[in-house]
DNA sequence: ATAATTTAATAAAACGGTTTAGTATTGATA
DNA sequence: TATCAATACTAAACCGTTTTATTAAATTAT
């Protein structure tokens, strides 16, 4: 490998008695024009001389890597890392290699990965956007790079899309929540900048979920704030006259959040407050109570874009980009 | 990037008025004999053209990719993940690529990437092996190949390592359950299959432990089984005459199906029995009770392997490999 | 028998850089 | 004055493939 003097094309061709050309239609599987013989003769010759051609002489001519990146604005949440975990796995596969980088939710970082994957030829780009980067995502489009976006809509960009059908799951949430008597339901969300659309939407369901079950909306129990913020958010909302009786965490984060500070105040779960979170976590089951999520069927959604991006980089094809919604899973525990 | 007709370095050359290979000196930072006006004549026209150098053409002659693969043995536990959060960053920052792969503990896929990845040219590899593929890894080593091994060591293979001190962390978890006058301390690890050297060492520094401390060695209290029988074991335990009053996982999984079982059984923790982690785990604060862990110094060994693996590739070093030990940390919180 | 077509293979030109060996030019040294 | 060294640059080879254009031989059609 570094060493050893690495074995070429054209070794092969000597050993086998050809010419580099037909060793080349053999290693792309043009037998067209090959008759039998020749193409056992190099078949045998690759195998002995343990021949694997090199990656970067191939992509040089012909503009394939067989590599697609993966970015992804911010891998702490498990959504994302399942995800991946799907995607690398199919892609795989099909013998092409992922190259995963994270942007820690900053549009900077994300930019910087999205012109390097592009310096590196990637086939295809899967790309958990952070929103704030209009302009490089339709370039990407422009220029005819295979794209999938997953979990958010970007608006004005179109390109395929595996997301959650957010408005169900809140749905789903206000709904189980109704179900366990509870009227006085606090959402709790990330902030609402760059208009991403799954807290948008989240928002939304939940509206229109209240006055689906003729609940008043009250604006004091809808909360989009910072991570950090989220204790104080809930403090505020637990000495109003409206403290909540049911909780709506929005992802994963949050959850963690809510409930640490649920146990700081040692406020019981779901004797005075019941709690379900968007986006399932590891530690539902164990936990006391065990927690009702509303989980996304991120296998699915994996095999999705996998396959989507698959799709766009064989056949270049002009098919219209197409939004799929996946629709939430209720996993009912303890806690609601 | 695709349909754009690329910038060459020839359309540098001829802009700027100078060959190619003077341009090529330039991109390369060898400025030795070059005047200042050429100097910045090529680096206006390199600003205006926005040339960025092809990396497969670059690498086809002087055989670096600035690129180093992660092989993964098992993407889930936390302490992999955040490792490769560290790494990434800390590679990235030097231009240095990162392509992360999932062995899921499988020694079939861990050589298939092993092989996969030197097919690409990496520049170097951090490998958290699954333990069995000695002759690949002696293979990467003999071909001079910069590899890094986290978290388990090899026997007889030379390399540099990363890892806790898994004695201490295991001596650590016996002291602070004797502090909390427990005597009866079962030990939970995975199969000792590949002699793992972390769940051999930590079995170890659980004997040398006891007996430093003056307790009985018991062979029923020490389980090593997959993941799936951990209930089992913890029943058996729990119905013997030796039933445990302090319980030590030996990582993040186990320490999960532990949980789940006490849960199930209505064993109160810390009361009946009290419980020690090795492997800090993302919900371990807003348990009940928050969980006392031992925790690897993630951040610490990640930078440390990044440091390692590009000292190796930079210089090619006939540097002697070591083994670099890390403490590990008590996080004490309620469950011990 | 000759022309046209199909089959099987090849030589040579890309691809876009890096590297090696070499060439002027100038100034200093013997 | 001839020699040498340093400076500033370049031409051409090379890296290992793919692709295009071409050719030679074998087969079929006229």
């Amino acid at each position: 490998m570094k060493e050893a003097k690495t074995v070429t094309i054209e070794d092969v061709a000597n050993a086998a008695g050809v010419s580099k050309s037909t060793v080349s239609q053999f290693l792309n599987k043009r037998y067209e024009y090959m008759s039998k013989s020749t193409r056992e003769k190099i078949e045998k010759v690759v195998e002995e001389l343990q021949f694997q051609p090199n990656h970067f002489a191939r992509n040089l001519k012909s503009r394939k890597t067989k590599m697609v990146g993966i970015i992804v604005a911010n891998i702490r949440h498990v959504f994302s890392t399942e995800i991946i975990r799907i995607v690398e796995q199919s892609l795989q596969e099909q013998g092409i290699h992922v190259i995963i980088c994270n942007a820690d939710d900053n549009p900077e970082k994300e930019v910087a990965y999205i012109n390097l994957l592009a310096a590196r030829n990637v086939d295809g780009l899967i790309i958990f956007p952070t929103g704030a980067n209009y302009s490089e995502y339709s370039r990407l489009i422009d220029n005819k790079i295979p794209v999938v976006f997953i979990d958010r809509k970007i608006e004005g960009i179109l390109a395929d899309t595996v997301m959650l059908d957010n408005e169900a799951a809140s749905f789903l949430a206000v709904s189980t929540l109704v179900k366990s008597n509870r009227d006085r339901i606090a959402m709790l969300t990330l902030p609402l900048t760059n208009n991403l659309s799954p807290r948008l939407e989240r928002i939304e369901g939940y509206k229109k979920a209240l006055s689906f079950f003729k609940i008043d909306y009250r604006e004091e129990l809808v909360s989009a704030c910072p991570l950090i913020n989220i204790k104080e958010e809930l403090t505020r909302l637990f000495e109003s006259d409206i403290k909540p009786n049911g909780i709506i965490a929005g992802n994963d984060l949050i959850l963690k959040e809510a409930l640490s500070f649920l146990k700081e105040q040692k406020i019981s779960i779901p004797d005075e407050v019941a709690i379900i979170g968007i986006d399932d976590v590891s530690y539902a089951d164990i936990y006391h109570p065990a927690l009702t999520t509303i989980a996304q069927p991120t296998k699915e959604m994996g095999l999705k874009a996998a396959e989507i991006i698959l799709e766009r980089i064989k056949e270049n094809t002009q098919k219209v980009p197409v939004v799929y919604r996946f629709s939430p899973e209720l996993k009912i525990r303890e806690s609601c």
